[in-house]
DNA sequence: GCCGACCTGTCACACCACTGTCATACTTGG
DNA sequence: CCAAGTATGACAGTGGTGTGACAGGTCGGC
């Protein structure tokens, strides 16, 4: 059975794990119910790829060498920034009581090896169905504006700014990069979703509506062209 | 060990279970773990319960005499009262999964016979955490919108509003959290409950009426449409 | 039991905001 | 000044949402 493709596909998930056969399963079954998956063999490797990716999940396992995945766990909730990503442990059978621990942590659910993918699924897309957008009332700023995650919201000024589904994604997608050219190809894969296939000119349009929703509150000067490769947002102009 | 978070300790657990030895099994492991137990035998017992010391979790065994625990915990659901008290079912190997969601009751999360302890009161645990803790407010008010929760009745600028049981729910969910998008399907897990296979236009239906419900009051406006995203409960217009 | 009042979930249809594309006007850098 | 790159306005199609209607279900009264 497969997971209804709408809104749960595109999520992606970062798997902490190992043991590299149970990796490749893992990234296997999940990857082909339509979520992406980036993986992590130790907390290092798993730091850095939530710096950088920033998954809508993470999975992990108890079982891990150096940093346990306890201590992970609890490290993840402690971080501020990503205290609100849910969390899902994968532990073995006979550690019971140390599910507790875990869960006392603030991990979202746990799976008991050996587990069904269908049971793993489940649990995923329970966990990521209640997950709220900006889950602990996140606001991003930057140059005057000021978007509230929780409420969908977009303030300038003290004005009140309109925005349609695709310019929301592409002022969220810039307000939390800032100060970076990207390319009308990068934007597309960042916005649109990878596996979709649009001129690249139609980045120009979204770009210019953004712009026009901007312009009353005086920030439609953030975005800029770069001519030859693409846009940037940046509060210092030029 | 015994791990007791201070935030789950205190916590009263209604058990309906018809079988003695099982009952006191259940006391027994959960009062340790420092939860407050209240018992039933039967379905009567339970409302008894139910109504005199409103628990914060219900357990309920599938096989129960006269009024199962399917219907039991229909009625439950249905209960505009007692619907956001979350709910775990005990259900036997062989019933799992397919067949409890098949049925539409909105139990937030089960446990296979035979369990063991730890993973009774982890699974516990994790839907405690996720329950929101204004649960038992007497009054709630927001944007000129009155909820009298104990005598389940809405005012707005003197005028009575009168609502269905699902509308109820609804308004009461926005009104406790309001300036927040939230999905249909988000809608559908916390209103409706978990395990509830409904269509997600439902939700517009639903919506609609409630809209409608409150136009009288001129307070329709304070629910907003997120195209694309969901619906939003919101003072600021916009 | 039978009936009516109420509530619920689903559907079909209408509507319109939003989307992607194009043609055209404009700007920039060499 | 030219060519390539970008801004802009217009436009038709799409898909998300509003809305009324309807069939089945529940509950209480008669």
């Amino acid at each position: 059975m497969t997971v209804t493709e709408t809104s749960m596909s595109g999520k992606s998930i970062l798997v902490v794990e190992d043991e590299k056969p149970i990796r490749d399963l893992l990234r296997f079954s999940l990857e082909r119910e339509g979520f992406q998956i980036e993986t992590a063999e130790d907390a290092a490797a798993a730091r850095l790829c939530l710096a950088e990716h920033r998954p809508d999940l993470v999975l992990i396992d108890w079982m891990m060498p150096v940093t346990s995945g306890l201590e992970f766990a609890r490290e993840l909730k402690a971080a501020a920034t990503f205290s609100d990503i849910p969390l899902i442990m994968l532990t073995a059978r006979g550690e019971e009581g140390d599910k507790v621990k875990g869960l006392n942590i603030g991990c979202d659910d746990y799976v008991t090896k050996p587990f069904s993918t269908a049971e793993l699924v489940a649990r995923i897309s329970a966990v990521l169905r209640r997950t709220v957008p900006g889950g602990s009332d996140e606001r991003i700023e930057f140059g005057g504006i000021e978007i509230n995650v929780a409420a969908q919201r977009v303030e300038s000024n003290g004005l009140s700014i309109n925005l349609g589904p695709t310019e929301y994604r592409l002022l969220h997608f810039f307000t939390s990069h800032p100060e970076r050219v990207y390319s009308r190809e990068q934007l597309l894969d960042r916005i649109w979703g990878q596996n979709v296939y649009i001129e690249e000119r139609t980045v120009d349009v979204h770009i210019r509506r953004l712009r026009k929703a901007l312009a009353p509150a005086g920030k439609d000067n953030l975005i800029q062209t770069v001519r030859g490769t693409g846009y940037r947002f940046s509060a210092t102009p030029g």
